[in-house]
DNA sequence: ATTATTTAATTAAGTAGATTACTTAAATAA
DNA sequence: TTATTTAAGTAATCTACTTAATTAAATAAT
């Protein structure tokens, strides 16, 4: 209720936060376009641009000829003004990613557990990090900041974290102070489904989206949520807690799910979770594939529908490590006319869409994001 | 996505409005006081209390002795500034209020329809407004605006609605702009749940809830949703929809539904929806009441489960016509630990509250309360 | 080929709403 | 009486924009 400075709620520059997104997500544009799309005029973008092309985070590139009047220049970030590290941290396996300033993810580097105190996550991703930064041939003050992710929500504003079942034995440590002394940058951290939503928000296509939900459909059933724009966490971060709607002991529309259900009815069901393992499994047993569908459809759509209940938003994504074409095949029902979960009652049916962001992991790209999004203001 | 000046989110000037509801909630308060709940330093109130105080809307009251230092000056609101007036308008009766600068109701009236036509609302509203405006002894040029709020959702960011069955045949005028004409003054329109949010958050004890829900239990039950001290619309307004979370064909925790339960298994009901006969009558039959709160209070329960599991609210709040009497038993059931509505699931329990605008008309306070919300930079 | 038109971008001056650093004023405590 | 504490106001500054005018670079019309 007491921080200073009610007049910059976007953070450190809005409008500069929210030209970087754009240029993200296009690539280049114009000033001229930026103005429009970050509701400023040219005159503010060229004083904003000014700045960022001293300060090396911004490019020029050639003018655009083409129609009457002056070409335009086209702007493109400098991709190589900083890399942001992304960290998807479960007790089983840690991904690190490393995304330049563009938001491309440039590398990655898989870490192999389990990892039951926090002392091991923290010197695995040091020399993780280490060897993804050298081998790319970046000094360590590349790094302007690094997100981690992981399965829990906050219960305070900072730290100790409540921690999800599988990671409970790394509580207690100042996980996030930790962290940053190993890594000399600033680090932040977050849920996964949160920062798969970030991700989505920073460097996926949701221009036209100030309002969505990210459904995040792993082990278990999330949702990460963006009102404004802007990551919304709730009363101590326990926004979007919306697999709670199907009790303890009901079935999930989960990857978890998923698996035990063949395990349950089939053979030589793929030992993990392996994406492309469980694709090509699926298509080898359409039927059984379509039976799941039956049931986790519908237990999906409900729990869209209550999410669009209370929150109206423009656009829901459908999120997770669920292989790709289960979450396809599962956005069908999310089309409320068809799929009626509550006995024709009717809400505003929000566009139904899948995650541009399809790095080799959303979650840790989005926790890289989360650094991309204020670098203006870091680095 | 194209209006200019993202500076500005808090509406114009959203210091002052933090400064103008603070007031209104205490009453009265010091400079240094107010600096410190609104986020600012003691210069910046300094700076827009002078202003306020050149403009009339403030006023200084005596200096406050006590503890050492030099004593404060209370400021307060000059409760003759301007008065808002608040509409609350079904096809079946209209309630007006009408609110000074402090956020007093000073006066209302009720008209009764039925409102076939809009036409027949604007001539009610317009003869209405003028006794109730006359019989303080203030000019037309006293009113600063008029909120009406209706059960009705906006489909589009302005206008035209899309109306609720019961005030369907108003649809296709342009009511803001009818309306304004006749009471020559500006005038906003919201959903009745929505203004009864708004009211809560401006007139109302929200201080320590920057994000909250308000339960409106009326024929039907809808919700407000506060987040970060705003209202939150959702796609077209649709936001805090929670009655479709039971269907079509189930029964609710709602006025209506009440008092069909009750003429379905007893005698003499009472006709209306007064609160005073239903609460003696519900007094007269004790054992129908409790059986009726068995059925109707774990039905509320999953429906402020699911909105807690989205939005984790730091409060919940339990409003609407239904009679307090009837609000605050059914707000036992919203401790979710006790009643447990979704199999041991768990949620960030919000705190349970009853609204603390208790006027004659909760919608039609926050209707007005929408006009004094944005007085600073009307008047 | 010249001139007009269109559009992009920059510059200059101004504004709102805050800040920091300081002063003035008014009370109580020692 | 003097020191301390606290409230409130003042002056200068800062940020993040605005508006209005200007400069620059292209195409279209004559």
């Amino acid at each position: 209720m007491t921080t200073r400075g009610m007049s910059r709620p976007h953070g450190i520059g809005g409008t500069q936060t929210a030209l970087l997104r754009y240029l993200r997500q296009r690539g280049a544009a114009s000033r001229v376009e930026i103005a429009e799309v970050c509701g400023v005029t040219p005159a503010a973008v060229s004083l904003l641009t000014r700045d960022l092309l001293t300060r090396g985070l911004v490019i020029e590139g050639p003018r655009r000829k083409g129609g009457r009047g002056a070409p335009h220049i086209d702007l493109e970030l400098q991709k190589s003004a900083g890399y942001a590290l992304g960290i998807n941290a479960t007790r089983y396996s840690i991904l690190l990613t490393l995304l330049d300033f563009g938001g491309t993810a440039i590398a990655d580097h898989l870490l192999r557990g389990p990892f039951d105190a926090f002392a091991d996550v923290l010197t695995a991703i040091d020399s993780g990090a280490r060897a993804l930064v050298a081998a790319q041939g970046l000094g360590r003050d590349a790094l302007i900041g690094a997100g981690m992710a992981m399965p829990t929500r906050f219960r305070q504003e900072t730290l100790p974290l409540d921690l999800a079942e599988e990671v409970k034995s790394w509580a207690g440590s100042d996980l996030s102070n930790q962290l940053g002394q190993v890594l000399g940058c600033p680090v932040l951290i977050e849920n996964d489904a949160n920062a798969a939503a970030i991700g989505e928000l920073t460097l996926g296509n949701s221009a036209d989206h100030a309002n969505f939900a990210y459904l995040y459909l792993s082990e278990g059933i999330g949702s990460g949520i963006i009102i404004n724009r802007t990551l919304y966490r709730g009363n101590l971060g326990n926004a979007g807690e919306i697999g709670a709607l199907r009790g303890r002991t009901l079935s999930r529309p989960s990857f978890e799910d998923l698996a035990n259900w063949f395990a349950a009815r089939a053979a030589n069901v793929p030992p993990g979770r392996d994406a492309e393992a469980w694709t090509s499994y699926l298509a080898d047993h359409p039927d059984l594939f379509e039976a799941w569908l039956q049931r986790a459809g519908p237990e999906l759509a409900r729990l869209a529908f209550a999410l669009t209940a209370v929150l109206a938003p423009s656009a829901i994504y459908v999120g997770g490590t669920l292989p790709q074409i289960v979450r396809r095949r599962l956005a069908d029902w999310l089309d409320f006319e068809r799929s009626n979960p509550f006995d024709d009652a009717r809400v505003m049916q929000p566009a139904i869409l899948l995650p541009e962001v399809v790095a080799t992991d959303a979650v840790a790209c989005g926790a890289a994001a989360m650094i991309l999004d204020r670098a203006g203001s870091l680095a």
